[in-house]
DNA sequence: GCTGATGCGTC
DNA sequence: GTCCGACGACGCATCAGC
DNA sequence: GTCGGAC
């Protein structure tokens, strides 16, 4: 380790390493080789710093960010390789996810690292690579201080000049902070050293972990927490609410608490210096202030801290606080009236105190803490032990328009870093049956990246607008896009049904599409809604947003199914839309959990495969069930018309259209489709919704008709059967009040939650 | 000084 | 079970070009 | 944040 130490080895090396890890399959083989790198590098240079940030780029933080994502890299390449404008190369680096744009690499799409090689492989000089993963280091470092696209162009041309296309290659995926070698943080740091792993989520600093593990027979205690270091915060598991007891480990009692929706933060204190970092530990002091006087918090909160805690680290959430309603801002708001809410304490008077159990560390906060409304709190909890009792308070959460809930075990340790089951969320969206799902209408497509590229693989989707001219043809507004919740298959069933895509221009839009021409979102096709499909899309809220038409979009979107059984021109409008948005203040969960949601939702986990479903057993071209071959049995329902909307937990929409057919009654997709049509819906979604908001029609349950045939007879509608009940129809009910008791009235009250805006308890 | 394009980090 | 990449919307920062 | 898929 002497005058060796300082050389550095050769950079194409390295490359090949990249090479032959990302070649090799499955983590065992890639860990094997990178493992060989690691031992040469421990026995003839210094400490693995200079590897270990290339290989996790994006965990470099002793660097600041490039500023260079694909678009700036081509554009600034086309400039270093002097590509004429309208170059069929330049047109290549620029649109690098659109397929065909190159005859020659035809089948390199979606990959940028890849299109660049090809690019400048056929126009470099440059045959061997000479220089050392030093040098690329000192390049990088000046790239991410330089400001202004012509010190980048400089810093390009220098790797033009001195390394080959295949350098380059590495290079840019290194600038792109993605190696795609299918390796991550965990297996490479785990290659480094086995206390790697432990010691980067207390410290985040890839640099202290090369140089205080450059040893690799050293051994650090996993409790190294130290001040102004950041630690990685502790993450919570998903699980559904019935699963969570069982999730605990049969712990006997759990803590409940509110899942804020803000920003994790966690604080360090000491000697009157603040320091405040975020989820991904990057430093927000400079907003927050490091002392009382500065910063947007710290002259609050400076003098809430007993004086004999001298030293400590909290975590907790930021929210947004209102002072003059004195309510919660919604996520998103302005950081400028930073309220933090602490949860927990990891570190107290130099010691690290992870290992005691939750119950006593929560119990400290108070002891050291003196809450500042508005500015500094501590975050309560309730206790719990059964399913019950998640389920109570998420209903709870739910009613006051929350995001969920958070349960931990009071006797675990804070894990830094970890994701277990000591700590679990559940939201509603969760649970199947509790959230409005929305049917919106493709009507556009953009092509993927790496495993998805060379085709479309995220969709814009639009809601109708009925308020048009008398005459005209209702128009489509943009309202979101989505690019998860499906499978493979699916994505190739999308491109199949898809049919003729037209190029989007913002300036020339068609008459049947409203997309606004500035947004930042664009489409790389359109498709015409004759050529498209309706698609049920989840999310779990609605949030008002200027990128497209409708004025509002959704927030964590996934697509949920095809809805094989509507039309083009059936899909949400913009009423309903506004109407759902409305009845709970923008969150997309409104109803309490039950028995039968908690017990479909368990069956649904274990059964694998395909759901045979009630509701998926319609035709391909879907105007309800096909009841051709249903044999009429009875003469019950004859004469009567009837819209099934929605079936319930027992009975499929297309089980009660068979069951009305089959005893002589007709059934319609639209309830204006004939005269006294009898609405049938088993659940409140959003085409139940907009009717309830006309009010002119009864919403009856499928019971009602269950009980029919069963009697063989048309039983009297009783406010039992009634989803919905008309001002008309109550009236009736009122004369008749005594024959069916309470029940009535109890229905009423039962009929919903009231919004609770702004409540936190 | 304004606007659009692009990047970055939060959820 | 865990990890990973490919995706969503947003607010805010920065820079180019007028 | 969400999700599917590979391991």
């Amino acid at each position: 380790m002497t005058s060796a130490s300082r050389d550095s080895p050769l950079f194409s090396d390295f490359c090949r390493l990249l090479e032959s890890i990302s070649a090799r399959k499955g983590t065992d083989l890639k860990k094997q080789r990178l493992e060989k790198y690691v031992q040469e590098w421990r026995a003839r240079y210094g400490d693995f710093f200079d590897a270990m940030r290339l290989l996790l780029p994006h965990l470099d933080k002793e660097r600041t960010t490039y500023g260079m994502k694909e678009q700036v890299l081509a554009k600034t390449y086309v400039d270093v390789l002097g590509l004429g404008k309208d170059s069929e190369d330049a047109n290549y680096l620029i649109h690098w996810r659109m397929p065909g744009k190159n005859k020659q690499y035809q089948k390199i799409v979606g990959d940028f690292a890849s299109v660049a090689y090809e690019v400048i492989a056929s126009r470099s000089t440059v045959i061997r690579g000479t220089m050392t993963v030093h040098d690329v280091n000192q390049q990088l470092d000046i790239l991410s201080i330089t400001s202004g696209r012509q010190q980048q162009r400089d810093i390009i041309r220098h790797f033009f000049v001195n390394y080959t296309a295949d350098e380059q290659k590495w290079i840019i995926r290194v600038i792109l902070k993605e190696l795609k070698v299918g390796m991550s943080e965990n297996s490479v740091l785990n290659v480094f050293h086995s206390d790697a792993f432990n010691l980067f989520n207390v410290c985040s600093s890839l640099h202290k972990v090369c140089v205080d593990l450059k040893d690799p027979f050293i051994r650090l205690s996993t409790n190294d927490i130290a001040i102004f270091y950041p630690i990685k915060p502790q993450l919570a598991h998903k699980e559904l609410p019935q699963d969570v007891p069982k999730a605990m480990g049969g712990a006997d009692k759990f803590y409940i608490q509110q899942k804020l929706d803000g920003e994790r933060l966690q604080l360090h204190v000491k000697d009157g210096v603040f320091r405040y970092w975020s989820r991904k530990t990057t430093d927000y002091t400079h907003l927050y202030g490091a002392n009382e006087n500065e910063g947007t918090l710290t002259p609050y909160i400076y003098n809430c801290f007993h004086h004999k805690a001298r030293s400590l680290i909290l975590d907790g959430e930021m929210v947004a606080w209102d002072p003059i309603g004195e309510q919660y801002l919604p996520f998103g708001t302005l950081k400028s009236a930073a309220l933090v809410i602490v949860f927990d304490i990891v570190y107290c008077n130099g010691t690290p105190i992870i290992e005691q159990p939750l119950s006593e560390r929560v119990a400290i906060l108070p002891k050291i803490i003196t809450e500042k409304k508005g500015h500094l709190e501590i975050l309560p909890h309730t206790e719990g032990s059964s399913v019950q009792d998640v389920v109570d308070e998420l209903d709870k959460a739910v009613a006051a328009r929350q995001e969920g809930i958070v349960i931990k075990n009071p006797s675990c340790t804070y894990a830094p870093g970890q994701r277990n089951k000591d700590w679990i969320k559940v939201k509603p969206d969760y649970v199947d049956s509790l959230g409005d799902d929305v049917d919106v209408l493709i009507i556009g497509g953009i092509y993927g990246t790496g495993r998805r590229g060379d085709r479309l693989s995220h969709f814009m989707c639009a809601i109708k607008d009925n308020n048009v001219p008398l005459g005209s043809e209702p128009r489509y507004l943009s309202f979101c896009k989505f690019g998860t919740g499906y499978s493979m298959a699916q994505l190739a069933e999308f491109n199949q049904i898809l049919k003729d895509p037209e190029p989007y221009n913002a300036q020339k839009q068609p008459s049947w599409l409203v997309h606004p021409p500035r947004s930042t979102e664009k489409p790389d096709v359109i498709f015409r809604p004759e050529n498209s499909m309706v698609v049920q899309v989840k999310a779990s809220e609605i949030t008002p947003t200027v990128q497209y038409s409708a004025a509002y979009t959704l927030r964590f979107p996934r697509f949920v199914k095809i809805r094989h059984d509507k039309g083009w021109e059936d899909c949400m409008t913009v009423a309903e839309m506004m109407e759902l948005r409305r009845s709970a203040a923008g969150r997309l969960a409104s109803r309490k959990l039950t028995e039968t949601d908690l017990l479909s939702a368990g069956k649904k986990k274990k059964t694998a495969g395909p759901r045979k479903t009630i509701t998926y057993s319609f035709l391909p071209n879907q105007l309800g069930a096909d009841s051709s071959k249903v044999q009429k049995v009875s003469g019950l329902f004859d004469d009567m018309n009837f819209a099934v909307i929605d079936g319930d937990d027992m009975h499929s929409k297309t089980d009660l259209e068979v069951m009305i057919k089959s005893h002589g009654g007709n059934y319609y997709q639209d309830e204006s489709a004939a005269e006294n049509v009898r609405v049938i819906a088993g659940q409140t979604k959003v085409r139940v919704r907009g009717l309830i908001n006309r009010g002119t029609l009864d919403i009856i349950k499928p019971q009602w008709i269950l009980d029919c045939v069963k009697a063989q007879d048309v039983v009297p509608l009783q406010p039992k059967y009634m989803l919905f009940t008309t001002a008309k129809t109550k009236e009736i009910f009122c004369k008749t009040l005594d024959q069916w008791g309470d029940s009535y009235t109890e229905e009423l009250t039962d009929a919903g939650f009231r919004e609770v805006r702004g409540s936190r308890t």
